[in-house]
DNA sequence: TCCCTATCTTTACATCGTAAAGATCGAATA
DNA sequence: TATTCGATCTTTACGATGTAAAGATAGGGA
């Protein structure tokens, strides 16, 4: 009585080397000594596999493939497992844009370090944060897909509240001020807007080929850092910046 | 002999008031003076007709439901039909995007009339580009997902390139210099990035909610396009605008 | 020792995109 | 005018996905 899907899952699954038959034999073996560092079938490690699955897969197959099941395929497990462990596909994404989250604020923060000139310090965030949105296109992508996000997630508002709370805090040691968790003057606000808005949209623009025009007409072998460069750094020639 | 996914289908199409039966005197019916500004069954308005069902998909369930049969369903017809006229999935969102392009150009356009002092002028752009995002922010986040789309198809690249020229015309209006087509200098290039993506980001991050915690932190009942201004006017106070 | 609960698998189903074949109508052509 | 032809639309079919529900399994406490 076997459906399409169901078939068509385990002809999948009988073509990959590993579940060659659905038995408690087969189980044994996947915890037997022989793979040590696997996932130890019934214990607690399978939903931090699946985050790492989720984020092999996101890097190989972009965005379209990350879904429950490629993961699952992924992890070695049945299509089902993840459920468990996050409740539906909008629960794993949150999750893993929390883990990217971390690590862009890690590598924000690791940026920052080893800094010297003014120049150099006020340069460091954006260039980083341009940086992590290269080597990661697919975290950051969906870190900033906020439709299939749930936020109400503990660990991904910490994350991202981080996040915002480390830009805020930069620009507030730039302007020389003390940022106060509550109250914001209209100058504060601007600043951190812009500042944001500037970044964030850069990387937006560039992720999406929208820059690639503009770095085309250039000067021969214009880089995005560099562009990235001269328009945080150029004079504003017009009473307002745009 | 019907499967699953037919069942439901016709269930579905039973349940509808309209095609209670797949004949051809149903179809005649469609096609009887009663029905007289309803497409025409078999004549070319059912591209245009699905498209403007795509919109109204778009704006009232979001782009989560924007799907090949419910765009099919709205407009009234079997589900495959959109394919002959757009190819597939990302041929109707390419096409969709491009229609959301001219709107945008269009509003971006006539903001610009209609119009006197240079601060009005400089904002009025930037004021035009929010507006839009914020009254259709389904159509503005399909023109910037690219994943989805086709920009080999001209109707939608021409359509993104006419917006792209506006921007970089009025950068270079408001610098006094004419921008040729195929070169630009690093001061140009870095003004023309600047504002496109303080612009793009600022909307980006508005639609995202990632403003809400800024604009609730800032003098109370502050408009997002009170912020935009603020954003654009305020006086540079570091030496860096970041 | 035995059962209980969290964890994982199986099974099932509605939906989606897409391909392929059949039906239908307007229009060109003879 | 009658017939054929091609564009348009429908039907049928299939693999894939998310998710719900029920069954298996093993580790830990009674």
């Amino acid at each position: 009585m076997a459906k399409t899907d169901t078939k068509g899952e385990t002809a999948r699954h009988q073509r990959a080397p590993r579940r060659t038959a659905s038995t408690a034999a087969s189980r044994a073996a996947r915890r037997a000594p022989s793979a040590k560092t696997e996932t130890p079938y019934h214990h607690g490690a399978l939903r931090e596999a699946l985050l790492q699955a989720a984020e092999r897969v996101l890097e190989r197959e972009g965005l379209a493939g990350l879904t429950l099941r490629a993961v699952a395929r992924e992890a070695g497990v049945s299509h089902a497992a993840p459920t468990h462990h996050f409740g539906d596909l909008t629960g794993l994404l949150s999750e893993l844009a929390a883990v990217g989250f971390r690590q862009f604020n890690a590598a924000m923060a690791s940026a920052c370090d080893s800094v010297t000139t003014p120049l150099e310090r006020a340069l460091a965030r954006p260039k980083a944060y341009v940086a992590y949105a290269q080597a990661h296109p697919g975290m950051y992508g969906i870190m900033f897909r906020t439709e299939r996000l749930d936020y109400s997630r503990p660990s991904l508002h910490e994350a991202a509240e981080a996040s915002f709370a480390g830009l805020a805090n930069a620009i507030g040691m730039m302007r020389q001020e003390q940022i106060s968790g509550d109250a914001l003057t209209m100058e504060q606000g601007a600043a951190i807007a812009r500042a944001w808005s500037m970044v964030h949209g850069f990387t937006t623009l560039l992720l999406d080929g929208r820059l690639k025009d503009i770095l085309g007409r250039l000067p021969e072998g214009t880089t995005a850092e560099r562009l990235l460069e001269a328009m945080l750094t150029a004079p504003i020639t017009t009473k307002l910046p745009v």
